[in-house]
DNA sequence: CGCGCTCTTGACTAGGGTCAAGTGCAGTGG
DNA sequence: CCACTGCACTTGACCCTAGTCAAGAGCGCG
């Protein structure tokens, strides 16, 4: 896989200009890169003594499982994206990750960590910041099972995940690949693939939008933002105060 | 209103022992208190240059709303609780925080949260902590709006609220008092408030729990735990790594 | 070649939403 | 003192969204 532009500090430049000294330190908290293969696990519920990582390339998720069997996905992560990093201070992951795709991931050096609040303050603000935009989004995520119908949803998932892409750097305005299964997605939605895939038929019947042999195709961004009620800047304009 | 002990003093120490240096931190932290009447709002969605607090005495939440008017809770804060920390960094305010009852707030001191990141890391670990924890919170309420049905969902709910209370001090293994209305509670589960109230009747002619007249009472904790699966150590043994 | 997985569609069901009506307060103003 | 309003709660009747059950197609893989 190529790494084209490493995606964590573009995302990060989103925010904040990064100096090279903090390019630096940013590369020296991540250990060396990984292979992960589809499926494996990184880190399960209910770990003890589990790391955090960054995601390099390739596509992963988090779930929790219910004691009924049932899944519920909290979130996909993306190239840039954390593994595990809000949970680095409980005694135990609340939460699994998942490889969706083959990935490579990086083991974060928690001493660095550290050594980065003291030494490098601004780039400690930028990752307190990509954690509490990966907050927000659990939170609208949260939200839209709670209060949006299937279609809904559905759209304002598929919509902000090209947000996420495009600021990395893949995908275009309109389309992004997606490796998501039906059933995948369902488990983020919380509704069943069955009825996930109703919802798709009439997304694309209703020229909103495709997705199809993992390919995401907006066909009416207009539309769809008008039904959803997506905000656009959400996710790229909530840069850390002036100071 | 009794100041009692401080909630969250009581509420960190579950985690960690407190040092007279790191409690003479946290007390330096917080504002004075202020006092907040009913039904005002501390923070608003979109706010700009939003503060963060900490709720000292009453009840609060926190809610988005969506363009059609719907109201979603993300989670309701008790004493000892954070108000926006984790949107402190971005530019605005990604939810509203309200007072349910009449409350004292203290501003946080944003400069002294570095300061304390430098002077007592200890502290700054227990915040962090405290951080994580509030995250596992909203994490497990999307896994419930999205996986567990009305019945389960509301019980969970109240059942992690009883915890909750009793880790700061206030109220019994089952029993403690919830300022909630049955309208507020529904749209904090996703529900309209007269599917709610058929639930909680339901609840009350199992022999599960009652919920009447701002008081909770659990009837049969084993078999509510049974029910939801509701883990009772999820809040209060995730210490800290050892180191 | 058969197994498993993803996707698809149809028929039926049920959990939870909607609409409507009514009760019992706590204010508030005449 | 009593009307009037508003809010929280309650209940019943009905409906619709999304879940369940069932079946089949297409495809990669051992």
């Amino acid at each position: 896989m190529p790494s084209q532009v490493d995606a964590l500090s573009r995302k990060l430049s989103a925010f904040m200009q990064l100096k090279p000294e903090d390019a630096a330190a940013l590369e020296k908290l991540q250990g060396p890169r990984t292979l992960v293969s589809a499926g494996k696990e990184i880190v399960y519920e209910g770990q003890h003594r589990h790391a955090a990582y960054v995601l390099r390339e390739g596509w992963a998720y988090s779930y929790k499982r219910l004691h009924d069997g049932a899944r519920q996905i909290i979130d996909v992560q993306i190239p840039g994206d954390f593994l595990g990093v809000r949970s680095l201070l409980l005694r135990t992951s609340d939460q699994s990750f998942v490889a969706l795709t083959d990935i490579e991931v990086s083991r974060i050096n928690t001493e660095r960590l550290w050594e980065i609040f003291h030494g490098t303050p601004r780039l400690a603000l930028a990752l307190l910041w990509a954690a509490s935009r990966d907050g927000a989004m659990v939170v609208e995520h949260l939200v839209s099972i709670g209060r949006r119908d299937a279609l809904t949803r559905t759209a304002h998932f598929l919509l902000e995940l090209g947000v996420r892409m495009k600021l990395i750097g893949r995908g275009t305005a309109d389309s992004y690949s997606c490796p998501l299964s039906q059933s995948i997605l369902a488990d983020a939605l919380g509704l069943t693939a069955i009825h996930l895939n109703r919802v798709l038929r009439q997304l694309r019947e209703a020229n909103l939008l495709v997705f199809r042999e993992g390919v995401v195709t907006f066909l009416d961004r207009e539309a769809l933002a008008e039904i959803t009620g997506f905000d656009f800047t959400y996710l790229d304009q909530n840069m850390p105060a002036s100071k």
